[in-house]
DNA sequence: CCCTCTCCGTGCGATACTGTACCAAGGGGA
DNA sequence: TCCCCTTGGTACAGTATCGCACGGAGAGGG
């Protein structure tokens, strides 16, 4: 089975199929940008500052708790964008949201895209759209974090950052998964073990290559595809690109 | 510390903490309807038929998955509604959406209701910073199934229903909050004897009720609070009510 | 009053995962 | 080449929760 989203481009899925119309209100605010590993477009209750749509970048949305409680809740890429609170006429969020592979992105400054959201009915209502797609992906967490086991889950976790990245070779330690997923890391490891033993990854040092996707899908038992089907339900048909 | 969002009335707070001339053009298509416990606002990927504003009753939102996999992502009462992917321009989701806690509600068709959204900016921006505060107790639910345990989620989903219904006593059994909660009817029992053994609850039959709040959050280690504070934040001061 | 049904309490072994700790293997820089 | 730092593998005891199962207590109807 395919990536959900085909391949990653080097155009962000989310703008490409708006229409020419509206992608032309929007253009003139783009700026492509460089984003790094480990730099943050949100920080916990401050202002957003601007609105990234990733090219070649994944970022990663983690609700922060008490004594350094964190998981992440989210994580999009070229299909889709940063900033959900603006979106929802909201200038601050709880969570953090950070890169967490280096990319490309179109950044938007807030006040910019706030202003073309409120003048533009039907933009608004593209970018709310993909909000609820990100919505039934954070209510699958729940469900996964609640319910799945860790293998499930890192199965889970696996197929969605293959959705986003090219080719089948994910450049990750297990440290950084065990925080995303609110494990252990020598879990992780014994996690990873457990979906190479079955043939559907080859783990190397800082590198996890997804070999069998459809096994994987099994493996994540429900836990991944709800989300995925909603945005291909809803953004399936790109406009005419370029 | 008292409720989140004070005592719950006989009207619905999202409703009435909108200005007077948005209220008065869905007043005419609200119906005050009965809901019943067990009853189903919105099946799975079906239709959503209509959209309601609680004002005694309470809703329970469910992420369902494989094999009987099923679990609560959010709650909502007369400080919130139903049909989150409504407001959101969708007309179905994942999720289902029944009646928790029997009782009344204003009912509007959805068609209508989404005529209205269209029509009128405010309106809709109005509904959407309310979904904004759903999503963020969505990902503190996420938070919470992946790193609390059982006492603190079972101290923060008391939490939250009492925020919700009149009185200190919550009407429910174990089985029940086992199923929202996802793990064990045996595992509930003795999670509310150890709450019970602190002194911040009393459980008699089919009956929990809240006998210290304040020791209660404490004991859900920061998992409840968030999403209550940012709806305090952005609906806190009712515009004049009536 | 008894029967029945729902709800709650408890026990037991099994399992998933934790916290901690230590070591080994890659890999880049001096 | 040596060193050091990052990353990954493994072990072990401890804890949270599970699945299952059984018994008992409340409560309402006949």
């Amino acid at each position: 089975m395919a990536k959900a989203f085909g391949q990653p481009t080097d155009s962000n899925r989310l703008l490409s199929s708006l229409s020419p119309a509206l992608r032309s209100l929007l253009e003139p605010h783009l700026h492509l940008t460089r984003f790094e590993r480990q730099s943050v477009l949100q920080y916990p209750q401050e202002t957003i500052g601007c609105v990234v749509f990733p090219v070649g970048c994944i970022g990663s949305m983690v609700a922060v708790g008490n004594d350094d409680r964190r998981i992440e809740v989210g994580l999009f890429g070229f299909e889709g964008m940063s900033g959900a609170s603006v979106v929802m006429g909201v200038d601050t969020s709880p969570l953090e949201v950070f890169i967490q592979v280096a990319g490309d992105g179109y950044a938007i400054d807030t006040d910019v895209f706030r202003k073309l959201l409120r003048q533009h009915d039907e933009l608004a209502a593209h970018f709310t759209r993909y909000i609820h797609c990100l919505n039934i992906q954070t209510t699958q967490t729940a469900l996964s974090n609640g319910q799945a086991k860790l293998e499930e889950r890192l199965a889970r976790w696996l197929l969605m950052c293959h959705d986003r990245v090219p080719g089948d070779r994910i450049s990750l330690t297990h440290e950084f998964l065990s925080v995303m997923l609110g494990v252990r890391r020598a879990g992780v490891t014994v996690g990873t073990h457990l979906l190479e033993g079955k043939g559907l990854i080859r783990a190397e040092r800082g590198i996890i290559s997804v070999l069998d996707r459809e096994g994987l899908e099994k493996e994540a038992r429900g836990s991944y595809g709800v989300a995925e089907k909603e945005y291909l339900r809803l953004f399936g048909k790109d406009r005419i690109e370029r």
